[in-house]
DNA sequence: TGTCATT
């Protein structure tokens, strides 16, 4: 019956219902004034369900026996939609709300209807609550002082309170959040519009946030998310297209440049992170001048470098890592890396918006690659991988255990999330990346945060990346201050 | 040096 009444419910939800004078006010409080004419209804009039209803009842047999609790807008018999069937139950909804408070009281349960074997049900049609989901309230960006009073009479002024909960930590601490439930939707409405941003709580980082609560589904979405961040048990990489060969044969060597990274640890091994030809075409645009002119969208990114050709996957693996090990003491064939480097720099340059794209294509491969392919096929030179690259696209703002956590500055203006947590990607799993913002021009600090799941991935990308040469600025990066530790630099 | 937090 449930069921039905969900769906009877919506079918019949639509029809606006004209609307008197009052009820287009924002404003409608405890004390707004019930309809007293026509077949209008109150704006907070409230539609009941009612149950055990003899199938031999229609509306006009019901009626009176509603009636004497007022004035009816509408009473429906719900009917089966294909069978045109009686479903012994109705929707019925009085043009002021005191007649249904007035009818549930006296009726809900109250009585047995003849034929029936259960009281007669009466009480608010789930519609009206959605589990009270359409009139309570989140309440966000408040100050961690204030109590469910403060909160209370925030709220009050736009109308019956029935809840207000402060969400607080198990310490006891507010979360700066808060729950409100309003009587009626359009008390909850009138809320958000007069307090949603309309202030800033002092203390609090940006301003009141008012809206309605999540739903029970929404809610379980959240955690998965949660969950996600927290333990990378979910790999969305897994739902990409296949690699292309030219990709696979990016992330071959981008895997391979990890490695070395993670295993050298001197400043010049992140640049092998990068596919010979591109090392070559930003080492010379980082010669020319400092700062580099805008650099054209490398090409070839997405088709193999010279010395890949189409041969079948396992057979590329030898020459790719046997050039990449070679890289760091000796070039092969390509003019010598070290030569590129002619301030002793790694290049690189990012002073162009294409430079992010550039980056994250040179990364993406490293994603599909490691997602389809099993780990054993990833260490032909018997390499262990410290940890498989994952990529986690819903990531909440998550720190990962101590020693894990980098400070990353200096990083390019046009640098996202993603482009910054597609450079730190081959050093392991990252669990989160932010890059903070400004507020007030939604433009980057040009500092951020990265997490991964373990303390040798954030070494290994420490001595890869820190000191690496963008554009003007070289990375710094470092672990990440420990809240409680005082240390300046 | 993690900005936003959903009983």
């Amino acid at each position: 019956m449930a069921r039905f009444t969900q769906t009877e419910t919506r079918r019949q939800h639509h029809p606006q219902q004209p609307q008197p004078a009052h009820s287009s006010l924002v404003f409608t409080g405890p004390g707004a004034p019930p309809s007293q004419h026509g077949n209008m209804k109150d704006q907070d009039a409230i539609k009941l369900f009612i149950g055990q209803i003899p199938r031999n009842l229609e509306e006009k047999d019901l009626k009176p026996l509603f009636e004497q609790f007022g004035k009816i807008h509408e009473l429906t018999v719900l009917k089966d939609r294909y069978t045109g069937m009686h479903k012994g139950c109705a929707f019925l909804t009085y043009c002021a709300r005191e007649s249904a408070i007035k009818a549930q009281n006296a009726l809900h349960e109250q009585k047995t209807l003849p034929g029936m074997t259960r009281p007669i049900q009466v009480k608010p049609a789930d519609s009206e609550s959605r589990g009270g989901k359409d009139r309570k309230l989140f309440v966000g960006m408040l100050n961690k002082q204030q109590t469910e009073e403060d909160v209370y009479r925030l709220f009050e002024p736009y109308g019956v309170i029935e809840e207000c909960t402060v969400l607080r930590g198990p310490d006891g601490n507010s979360k700066g959040c808060a729950f409100v439930k309003f009587s009626t939707h359009t008390e909850a409405q009138s809320a958000i519009s007069a307090l949603h941003g309309s202030q800033t709580m002092p203390g609090a980082s940006s301003s009141l946030v008012v809206k309605f609560a999540d739903t029970d589904k929404e809610r379980t979405i959240r955690r998965m998310q949660q969950m996600v961040g927290q333990f990378g048990i979910f790999n969305p990489a897994i739902a990409l297209p296949f690699s292309t060969y030219s990709s696979y044969a990016h992330a071959l060597m981008q895997q391979q440049a990890a490695i070395m990274a993670a295993s050298h640890g001197g400043y010049l091994t992140p640049s092998v992170a990068f596919p010979a030809t591109q090392i070559h075409q930003m080492g010379a645009l980082n010669i020319n001048s400092l700062p580099p002119t805008p650099m054209t969208p490398v090409s070839g990114l997405s088709s193999p470098p010279a010395n890949i050709t189409t041969s079948a996957v396992p057979s590329i693996v030898t020459p790719i890592v046997n050039g990449f090990t070679g890289i760091p003491h000796q070039p092969n064939g390509h003019p010598a890396v070290e030569t590129l480097y002619t301030n002793g720099l790694p290049p690189y340059s990012t002073q162009s918006p294409t430079a992010a794209d550039t980056l994250q294509q040179a990364f993406t491969g490293v994603q599909q690659y490691t997602a389809i392919y099993p780990a054993t096929t990833l260490t032909p030179i018997g390499q262990t991988l410290p940890q498989p690259p994952q990529v986690i696209q819903q990531q909440q703002q998550r720190e990962g255990p101590e020693g894990c956590n980098l400070f990353i500055y200096h990083l390019p203006q046009e640098f996202g999330d993603n482009e910054l947590m597609q450079m730190f990607l081959p050093f392991g799993t990252v669990i989160s990346s932010k890059v903070f913002m400004d507020r007030a021009t939604n433009q980057s600090k040009c500092f951020g945060f990265v997490s991964f799941d373990n303390p040798a991935s954030a070494q290994a990308a420490i001595q890869a990346m820190n000191g690496f040469q963008i554009g003007m600025k070289r990375l710094k990066v470092q672990l990440k201050r420990p809240k409680d530790a005082s240390r300046p630099y």
